[in-house]
DNA sequence: GCGCGTACTGTCCGATCGGTCAGTTATTCT
DNA sequence: AGAATAACTGACCGATCGGACAGTACGCGC
């Protein structure tokens, strides 16, 4: 049941937002009760946060693995792990990407926007060059988009484009 | 009034969201009763229509401007306009991208979305290619941070960054 | 049969939302 | 002065939200 909840959830929350999906919609596409959310999770939050945890524990993994690197050898690492995870965990940078003022601000749910943060942090790597953290915010959208079932682009195509964009931004190989 | 309360609205649209806004915000930062909005205007989506209506209208001259142009010449002066449209109205696309699910999915305000679709359109080109449409999304997202406050983007950067971008997502051009 | 924990639900709650409306204040015209 | 009009507001409304809670159905060990 869990399971159904976060799947349903899931895929709600990638099409329609955080905000903009009520628990009553998850309970409908379930085919349960509101209060049966919150039986099994502690609040609406709770939900969220368990869908995007996962990711979270790779994103964790992937900056321990990055630690001991520097240079270039390290910024094309960080391109590459991060890139490959973003694209791994389409559906979960999609809902991260949808509600752009609820990150910025980030009035609430302090734990999990903060991984749009380290997420945006990790791609822009150590470079102090503002235009390294717009591109990583314009890597994530670009995933978003990929991830729209309107826009068919090819993974090896998106792949190349974002690690090219990644390398020029930072500044360590241009092409 | 009507001009503060425009000036309130933009303000607050733009880094809280429009549907993170509510009308008691903009009210009482104007300085006056939630009524007394709803006096000056019809309801809520008039505020956020006035505020973008501007834009709207550049953007339908730059498209008859463009109209008559072809092959490499329309996709240059089509880069070229709306990219300079763009970075004139930074706080209206940044308020087009901050509720993405609701420009997306656009359950409502139809007229008022339609103009992120059109801009969408108008970067995109005639480009079939859906990399065209991903990289027009990106350009406005990063026009978007480039709005944010805390990322100082030098606008020459950003500019010859989107243009870069076009010309070769577009495939006309390549440096 | 009985006790008991798990799974689940109907119902209610306070808060907040956009919006309405009767009524008040201020200003302008005659 | 007084009527008319514009500007504005407090109080209220229905809808919807996330969440609380008492109660129910059910299966399993005893």
């Amino acid at each position: 049941m869990r399971a159904d909840i976060l799947d349903s959830a899931a895929r709600l929350f990638a099409t329609g937002g955080f905000r903009g999906t009520s628990l009553q919609d998850i309970a409908s596409d379930v085919g349960c009760s509101k209060a049966s959310l919150l039986y099994h999770f502690t609040n609406k939050d709770a939900i969220l946060t368990e869908l995007l945890s996962p990711a979270g524990r790779e994103l964790a993994e992937l900056e321990e693995r990055l630690a001991p690197l520097d240079g270039e050898e390290a910024a094309r690492a960080a391109v590459d792990g991060l890139v490959d995870l973003s694209l791994r965990f389409r559906r979960q940078v999609r809902i991260l990407i949808q509600d752009v003022d609820t990150m910025t601000a980030r009035p609430e749910l302090p734990d999990v926007y903060a991984l749009t943060d380290r997420l945006v942090d990790a791609l822009a790597g150590r470079s102090d060059a503002p235009e390294a953290r717009v591109w990583a915010w314009m890597a994530l959208v670009g995933i978003f988009l990929a991830s729209a079932g309107d826009l068919q682009v090819s993974e090896p195509t998106l792949r190349a484009e974002l690690a090219r964009g990644a390398l020029r931004t930072l500044g360590r190989h241009t092409d």
